[in-house]
Parts: structure tokens; C-alpha cells; sequence
DNA sequence: CATGAATGAGTCTTCATTCAT
DNA sequence: CATGAATGAAGACTCATTCAT
């Protein structure tokens, strides 16, 4: 019995590792294809350049992932998952001020763009127009961004005891935000390198979106 | 000498035939490449499916245009100089006040984004990502776009006897008016076919603008 | 001594029952085999999905297989066998007359077609043009089922008195036979499913089988 | 007018050889593509050496078949046409009598097995088990030469004044007879190199069909 | 100038087989 | 013995581009 136990812990233990060993194999291929996909361009970047990077074979590749648009689709979903969980985090921290909206700006450009220029790479550039698939992964992603930003902007709103103009005015508010971040990141950071004048940039932009937000206030109460 | 000028004639009647023969077939590829390019993708079109829905055969293709990447990167120079054209002549009659800044984003929505689906799908979609030529173009087109915006911007500040906060804030303000109505363009004409409600949506994207600019005005002048 | 003796029995039994449960896996994974190799053909069938199908591991198969080729050739040689153990036993029971032939043929149209329609699918379709392997596997099985029911003919030639046209007659004649059954069953199982119309048609096919025996024996005797 | 002409007859000229080249390009990789598939067998095969020996480059293969199933199924077709042709032509000039069945056989082994073992490898061997496509494409021949033969056995009844046991005896006698004659070209040909003696067993086999058909004649009539 | 047949390098993808655990 | 992750050779297929006619 207890020799059982023991063994139970035992492979308990090495399955765990087999495990762990298969979830780093993973990342290391997602990483490597980050990579190249960022610096080659995704048409520009063949299987086994991948392979090579990630110092694995050709079919380790194809077994953890089903083809070559799949490893864009699951950084796709791996850059949305770590975008929205840190603009959750700023989300969930906030007083519903219209400062928390330039906060949330500032984490974008800062711990987003300015820390993962591959990220931006791929999620601004390399994933547009390749296959329908990822077309819709992409526009998934814009639109949970978008909602997301639309409901803060509308809890802002109601912390501040004001109405908008019409209904659909929030969600005309996240679209012009998100496009103003996403330009921002592509000029001043893909296009030209002014990473550190960012934080000058990140103030202005800030204004300008605040200022579109205020505009949009209903001014009919009271 | 006589017979010359006969000739002469002649030839340069038939020679302006040709010439205006050439200029037809240019225009009809490129044509096809573009319903074909905005329809299934670029990467996805071949030479031969251009070929044939533009009549020609793919040898015609070449002696038009060098390659295929040739094909995209003249339609983006033909779609930049379109939208260039249409939003020069708006700047043009503007009397350099804020509301000359809502036509002129007004007229890019009807007169270029809805009048040309094909035209943004390329512009925004198809040319993304595709190659370092392409990227350039579509980097040139953006930022010369970016900067006439800007000079816009600067003559409306002016014509109203306004400073901005800081010097690069026009340039700021014309990124963020792009990449709002970038996005615009995406998310309800791409994605959501919102076609009818975009003069409605226009409007109040451009209190949205408005607000962002005058937020950018500095305030420190008599 | 007594202790050993005890081991020995202990290790007899669990002996025996691994035995039992390796003689079980092999013959699940030959069942899975010729499921999948009938259903999908022998070039769509990969080998894990025999090893899902028989709920063992890849590996397993390559215990018990030495490769892909092997389980068909195994898979040929298992058909083969029961194939000729039901034609043995009936040529076993035969009074020698050209009735048991018709017996012989109604047999496997009805215990091997009829019944096995996977046996059929594999060893008249998906074992034909594999390998040089399997088609020796397939050819020593034709001769060896042909050279039986050259004997029989033989046999019965010999239980009637009878001689042949040439010495070559009887093997002539079984190949025939062989023919006849072989096209019978793809005609009408593998390409149209006449299963239920199959004993009345085998009835007209002995008529025919009974009919070319018969003009092969020689006339010129007594 | 005169010059015109020419011109056009020259076209008309280039054209054709032009055309004449095209179909001799086609028979060609066709042959090589025979040859190979007969020598080593379909799946041995790849596409580079079949575009080696005809001498074109892989391209030019693609350019000619749709993929390396098309190349099977063009060449069932071409065999199943040269084969009904051979046929056809020999049903055509028969004079109904029992003896012209036997002709046929005779010239299906001289003029067809012999003369084209490469044809009848991959016509009993290669094309069967592929895929559903190639096998239908087997299905559809084997049927076709099936009522074929059953249409001709019918009109040598009815040029006898003779009926069949059943209605569908003419077909199971077709079945019949194509199948003994498919497996006298694999058992001899295929096999055992048994070519010379091919004439001899050719005799043998029509007295056995012969037999069995008139082993179905109904004899309940005057 | 126009044609379209021909090229062939380049890639993705499959899957039988192995072997460390 | 059992497992299944890892291997990598092999092959089908694409398609931009060229060039003889």
C-alpha cells in the first residue's frame, strides 16, 4: 500500500514534469514563431525556420500545432489574453474618473506597445489580410477591446453623473479610442522610433482623447 | 517632306490610338487586380485569375507591371493619389475654420470609404504585411496624409488665432484623426456593414475630433 | 523445492494469463486494422488511428507489428487462413462428385462474402498494388487456393472417370473458378450490394462453373 | 486581302503544330507516367521522376494533369478507351455465332495482355485500392466491358434461337467471363511469365466459357 | 507587343518509425 | 511491457516569373 502511494507520487511527479516539459515546449515554438514572424514577416517565415529557432523538428512544430496559421492564431490569442488581462487589471483598479481612462492609455503604451514591440508587430501588421481565420480572430479581438473600453467609458459616465449625446455614443468613443492608440503605436513605434519620446506623446494623446470623450457629453441636464 | 508630315500624322494619330489603347489595358489590369485583391485577398489571388478577368494573358500582366507585389503597389499609389486628390480639393476651399476639419473627414467617408469598399479594403487589409516595399508605401501614403492633415490643423489654428500646447501637437492631433477614422472605416464598414448609419456615426465622430483638438489649444494667451 | 514448485505454478498462471492478454491486444489491434483498412482504404489509414481504434498506444502497435506492411500481411494471412480452413473442411467432407464443387463455391459466396465483407474489401481492394510484400502475400494465397481446387478438380475427374483434355486442364480450370468467385464477389458486394439476390446468383454461377468443367473433359475415352 | 490570307494560313499553321505539340507533350508525360506506374508500382512513384523521364520539369506535369491522381484516372481512361475500342471493333464484325465469343477472348489476350503488359498492370493492379475516384473510374470500366459483353451474349442467343435459364444470366455470364479472363491475365501474365504458352491456354479457356454459357441455354424449349 | 506554355525553387504537410521514460 | 512525444525524410503541389514564337 504504501509502496503503491509512493509509486502513485512518483509518476504523479514525472508526469507532472512530462507536463511541464510539454507546456515549455509549447511556449518555446509559440516564441520562436513571435519572433520571426515579427522580424521576417509571416509569409516570409517558413516552417522550419521556426523549428531551427526553437531548436526542435519540423514535426514537434506540427505536433503541438495543427498548421502554420494556427501558430498565428494562437499568438493572436495569447497577445489578446495578456492585452486584456492587463488592461483588466487597470480597468478593475479604477475609480471610474476620467483619469482612470488616461491611465489605462498610459499602461497601453507603456507595458503593451513599449515593452513588446513584437507583439505589436504582429497583432498591428503581420496578422492582417492572411486567411479569412485569422481575419476573424483579429476582429474578435478589436471588438472585446472595444466593448471593454465601452462599458468603462459608460461607468465613467454615470461616476460623473452625465449622459452622452445619443445611446450609441460609448461605443463611438471606444472605436475612436482604439484607433487612436493602434495609429499612435504603429507611427511613433513600427514607423518611426520615438519610443522615448512616448511619454510626451501618451500626455497629448491623452488630452485630445479626453477631449472627444467631454464633447460627447449631453450638455441637456439641469 | 510633305509625305513626312503625312506620315507624321499618321503615325502620331495611331501612335495616340495605342497610346491611349495602353493606358486602357494598364487601367483594366490593374482593375481586376483590384475587385480581385479586395474580393479573395492578395495572397490568395494568383497572376492568372488577374489575366483572366481582365482578358489579357498573363505575359500582358508583366508588360504592364514588373512583378505582382507591382500590381499592389500601384493600385496603393493610384488609391493614395485618388484620396489625396479628393481630400486636397476639400482643403483647398476650406476657410481654415474647425468646421472645414468635419467636411473634409466627412467627405473621406462618403466620397472615398463608401463609394469604394474595394479601395479601403486594400488600403486598410490587403496591403498590410505583405512586404517591405508595400509597408514603405503604405508608411509614405499615411504619413504624407498625416502631415497634410497637420498643415490643416496648423492653418485652422491659426486662422483662429490659437496656439497648441506644444509644438508636435498638430502633428499628434493629425495621427489621432487618422487613426480614428482608419478605424472607423474598419470596424463599421469591414466588419459590421453599418453603411447607412455612417453619416449619423460621422457626425458624432467629428464632435469626438473637434473636442480632441480644442483640448490641444493652449490656453495660456490673452 | 516445494517453494519453486509453488513460484513455478504461480508464474505458470500469471504466465498464462499475460499470454492470454497478448494473444487479446494483438488480435484487438488486427481488428482495428481491418476495420479502418476496409472502411478507409489502406493508404488513408494511419497507424494512430488503429492504435485510438484498439485503445492501445502507437508503441503497442510496434510491439506486436514490426511495421504498417506487416499488419496487412498478418491481416492477409489471418483471411487466408480461414479462408482455407472453410474450404478445407468442406473439401474435406466432398464425395468427389461436381456437386461438392458447387458446394464449395456456395460456401465461400455465403461464409466468407456474405458474412466478412470487410475480409473481401481488403483482400480483392486494399491489398492489391501496396507492395512487393504484400502482393507475394496475395499472390502465394491466389496459388495456393487455386492448387486446392486444382486437386479437387482432380479428384473429381478421378471419382468420375474421367480425363481432361490436357494435364494442364485442372489448374486451368481452378483459376478459372478463382476468377469467376473473385469477380462475382466484387461485381456484386464491393460495387453493387446485391447481397440479398446472392444465392440465386450463386446458383446460375455453379450452372456456369459446372458447365466450363464439363467441356474440358476429354472425349476420347472408351 | 491576299497577304491577309497568308498570315492566316501561317497562324493557322503554327497553331496547329503548336497544338500537335501540346497533345504529343501530354502523351508523352502520359507514358512515362505508364511506365513507372507499371514498373514501381503508383504509390512508388513520385511526380519528380515521372517528370524526369518524359523529359519536362515538374511544372509541366501540373500544367498537364490536375495531380498525380489525375494521371491514374487519364490513364484508366485512355486504357478502358483503347480496350473498348479493340473490343468493339471485333464485336462489330461478329457474326453471332458462339465462335465469335471465343474470338474476342482470343484477341483480349493477344491483342491487349500481351501486347500491353505495361496496360494491363496498372489496369489489374495499380488502379485498384487508390482512392474512391480511381476506383469508380475501375467501377464504371469494368461495368461498361461487363454489358458489353452481356449485350453481345444476348445477340449470339438470339442468333441461335436459343433463351437463358433467367433474365439476368447474360450479365452473370458477362461477369463471369471477365473475371475468368481478368484472372488468367494476372495468374499468367502477371505472375508466372507464362506468355508462350498463352495461345494454348487461350484454347482451353473459351472451351470453358464456351461451356459454361451453354450451361445457362434453357432447355424448355422444342 | 501579345501570348501562354514551361520552369523549378520553395513550402507546407504527412506519417511511419523510433526510443527515452 | 507500455507509452506517446519527437523525428525528419519524402513528396505533392503552387505560382511568380520567363521567353520562344
Amino acid at each position: 500500500m504504501v509502496k503503491a502511494k509512493e509509486n502513485d507520487t512518483k509518476m504523479s511527479r514525472s508526469a507532472l514534469r512530462r507536463l511541464r516539459e510539454k507546456e515549455q515546449r509549447f511556449k518555446t515554438i509559440l516564441s520562436a514563431a513571435e519572433t520571426l514572424f515579427a522580424r521576417k514577416g509571416y509569409n516570409q517565415t517558413s516552417i522550419e525556420e521556426i523549428a531551427d529557432l526553437a531548436e526542435v523538428s519540423i514535426g514537434a512544430v506540427y505536433f503541438y500545432f495543427k498548421n502554420k496559421e494556427d501558430l498565428l492564431i494562437k499568438l493572436m490569442q495569447e497577445i489578446g489574453y495578456y492585452l486584456r488581462k492587463l488592461l483588466g487589471e487597470e480597468l478593475r483598479k479604477t475609480d471610474f474618473s476620467l483619469h482612470s481612462l488616461q491611465h489605462i492609455a498610459f499602461v497601453f503604451l507603456r507595458d503593451f506597445c513599449l515593452s513588446h514591440p513584437e507583439k505589436i508587430t504582429i497583432f498591428f501588421r503581420e496578422s492582417v489580410g492572411q486567411s479569412a481565420e485569422v481575419e476573424d480572430q483579429r476582429k474578435e479581438l478589436f471588438i472585446k477591446l472595444t466593448s471593454e473600453i465601452r462599458d468603462a467609458v459608460l461607468k465613467i459616465s454615470e461616476g460623473l453623473g452625465k449622459h452622452f449625446v445619443t445611446e450609441s455614443s460609448p461605443e463611438l468613443i471606444a472605436v475612436c479610442i482604439v484607433g487612436i492608440y493602434e495609429r499612435i503605436a504603429c507611427h511613433y513605434l513600427l514607423w518611426q522610433d520615438r519610443s522615448e519620446d512616448m511619454m510626451e506623446i501618451a500626455g497629448e494623446a491623452s488630452s485630445f482623447m479626453l477631449g472627444g470623450v467631454s464633447n460627447l457629453f449631453s450638455h441637456d441636464e439641469t
